[in-house]
RNA sequence: GUGGAUGUAGCUCAAUUGGCAGAGCGCUGCACUGUGACUGCAGUUGUUGCGGGUUCAAGUCCCGUCAUCCACCCCA
C-alpha cells in the first residue's frame, strides 16, 4: 500500500472483531448496572479545562490533557476523566433530583501520553457512581457491582483481587508516625511506589522525602499490617457488608493501595489481575468533597472506573474472551444467475420478514463455489439456492454446512425449516 | 518528557563473515462447469518503513527520519 496515512498516535481502529469485544463489554456494564439499580448517563467529551484545575491532579491536568482554544477564546480541553463532569452535572441540579443518585456511562475518554501495554490515549471507560450516600455501604455497594462485574466476564477470585484501604485510615497512622500533614501527599506517592522499586532504592527516596528512619520503619510496618483495617472507623462495616453482598472471596484489604488522584477522601480501591501482569484493572474510591469542589453543595459520592484497555487484554491472556467469529447473520442465500438474483432477493426478505438474519450474495456472476466459500468463512449456518430446478418447482435448496446435508422444499416451509436447523442443528 | 528494542509478501516469520529476497499460512485456478469446510496438483504474493551514506556488492554496516512495541513518569 503506498503511503497509508497514519492513525492518529495512540487510537485504535475497531474493526469489527474488537468492535464486538467493546460492545459486550459495554453490555456487561450495562446488564451490572442495572442489576444494581443505577441509570445510564452521559456527559460532553468537550468541557472547559478549568473544571480539572481544582481537583484531578497536576499531572493530569498539566501533562495529560488534549488542550486547545476555541475560535471564541476558551481553553477547552478533551475529556480525561469523568467524575469532575458528574460532579458539575450534579452540582447544576442537586436541588431538584433526589439523592442518592446512582448513574453509570460508558464512553471516551483522551489523555495524551505515551502509549504502551494497556495504555493509549484514546480508550472507553465504564464509570459508575453512588452520590448521596457516605455510608461504609455505600462503598461496599461499589465493590460488590465491581466484583459482579468480573465475576460476570469471566474472571475467578484467583484471577482477579479488588484491593481496598481508606485514605482517612491511612492519614491518621501517618500522622501517628510524626508525619507531618503536609507531606501526605508525598508519603501517598512513596506508599504507592513500594512495588515498583526495590527496598533499598525506595529507602533512599523515602529519605529524600524527609522521612526519618523510624518514620520510614513505620510506614513499612503500616504496610505489612493485613490487621489495620480494624483501627478504620469506616472499613470494619465495610467488610462485613461486603461479605452480605456475597463477593467477598472477591475483595480484600491492602493497606499499600492508595490511588493517585487527589480528589479522594475515603475508603479507596483498585482491581488487580493477582499474576500482576497487567496493569490495575479499574480504580476509584470516595470523593466526598468533589461537588462541592466545582460550585454545588456538599456531597457525598463514590465510584470506581473501568477502563477498555487492561481488561481486553487482561481477557485475553486468562482465555475469558468470548468467541466473537459467529456469522454476522446465519442465513446466507446464494443467486444462482441473473435470472435468478431479483427472486433470491426476494426469497431474502421473506426470510427477513419472519425474523432471521439473512446476507443476500449480489453478484450473480460469481460461481455457486466462491458463494459457499464466502458463505462459509462468514460463519453462515445455512446455504440457500435458488436455481433453475428450484425455481421451476416453487421450491429453494437448503443446506446446513455444518452436517452438509441438504434437501429441497417447498418455498412456504424455508422459513420454518431454518429456524429448526438454526436451533437444533443437525437434526432433522 | 526520559530510556531501550523492533520495522522483510495480506498475516507469522527466515535469510551464515555484506554475495541470486525465502518458507508456512493465505490467496487464485484445476481435479469437482449446481456446493463450502477436508484432500491432491499447479500458480501467485516484495519500493526489505522512508531518506541519505560506506562498498564492486547492503535486508544485513553507518547517519537521519517516521512508525510500532516495551519500561519509566502518570494512570483506566
Amino acid at each position: 500500500m503506498a503511503n497509508p496515512i497514519q492513525p492518529v498516535k495512540g487510537t485504535t481502529d475497531y474493526y469489527p472483531e474488537e468492535m464486538a469485544l467493546r460492545a459486550w463489554l459495554y453490555g456487561q456494564m450495562r446488564q451490572v448496572s442495572e442489576a444494581f439499580g443505577y441509570q445510564e448517563y452521559e456527559g460532553p467529551m468537550l468541557e472547559r479545562l478549568d473544571l480539572y484545575a481544582a481537583k484531578s491532579g497536576e499531572e493530569l491536568v498539566e501533562k495529560q490533557s488534549y488542550v486547545f482554544e476555541d475560535r471564541g477564546g476558551e481553553r477547552i480541553t478533551l475529556r480525561p476523566e469523568l467524575t469532575p463532569t458528574l460532579a458539575r452535572m450534579v452540582a447544576a441540579r442537586q436541588r431538584q433530583m433526589a439523592l442518592p443518585l446512582r448513574w453509570w456511562s460508558f464512553g471516551p475518554f483522551w489523555r495524551y501520553e505515551r502509549p504502551q501495554k494497556g495504555r493509549t490515549r484514546e480508550f472507553f471507560q465504564w464509570n459508575i457512581d453512588l452520590i448521596g450516600d457516605d455510608s461504609p455501604e455505600a462503598d461496599a455497594e461499589l465493590a460488590a457491582i465491581a466484583a459482579t462485574f468480573l465475576k460476570n466476564v469471566g474472571f475467578s477470585p484467583n484471577e482477579t483481587q479488588i484491593l481496598v484501604n481508606n485514605r482517612a485510615l491511612m492519614q491518621d497512622e501517618l500522622l501517628n508516625l510524626g508525619i507531618a500533614k503536609g507531606d501526605l501527599a508525598a508519603v501517598y506517592g512513596l506508599i504507592d511506589r513500594r512495588d515498583k522499586m526495590t527496598a533499598d532504592k525506595w529507602r533512599d527516596y523515602g529519605e529524600e522525602l524527609g522521612l526519618d528512619a523510624p518514620q520510614l520503619e513505620g510506614v513499612t510496618a503500616l504496610m505489612k499490617n493485613q490487621d489495620l483495617w480494624k483501627n478504620s472507623a469506616v472499613l470494619p462495616r465495610f467488610f462485613e457488608a461486603v461479605d452480605s453482598f456475597g463477593v467477598s472471596d472477591y475483595v480484600r484489604f491492602a493497606p499499600n493501595i492508595i490511588r493517585g488522584l487527589d480528589y479522594y477522601t475515603g475508603t479507596v480501591f483498585e482491581a488487580w489481575d493477582t499474576a500482576g501482569d497487567f496493569r490495575a484493572i479499574f480504580g476509584g474510591g470516595r470523593y466526598d468533597d468533589l461537588v462541592n469542589a466545582v460550585g454545588g453543595d456538599p456531597v457525598p459520592a463514590v465510584g470506581f472506573a473501568v477502563g477498555n484497555v487492561v481488561l481486553s487484554l487482561l481477557l485475553e491472556a486468562l482465555g475469558h474472551r468470548p468467541d466473537f467469529s459467529a456469522s454476522p447473520a446465519p442465513v446466507y442465500v446464494t443467486v444462482f444467475d441473473g435470472d435468478s438474483l431479483l427472486p433470491a432477493l426476494k426469497l431474502a426478505a421473506e426470510l427477513r420478514a419472519a425474523g432471521l438474519k439473512v446476507t443476500s450474495h449480489l453478484d450473480p456472476n460469481d460461481k455457486l463455489g466462491k458463494q459457499f466459500t464466502h458463505a462459509d468463512r462468514l460463519g453462515a449456518k445455512v446455504v440457500l439456492i435458488l436455481g433453475p430446478d428450484e425455481l421451476k418447482n416453487g421450491e429453494v435448496a437448503i443446506k446446513h454446512l455444518a452436517s452438509g446435508d441438504q434437501r429441497s422444499l417447498p418455498r412456504s416451509e424455508v422459513a420454518e425449516r431454518v429456524s429448526k436447523l438454526l436451533v437444533h442443528g443437525e437434526s432433522k
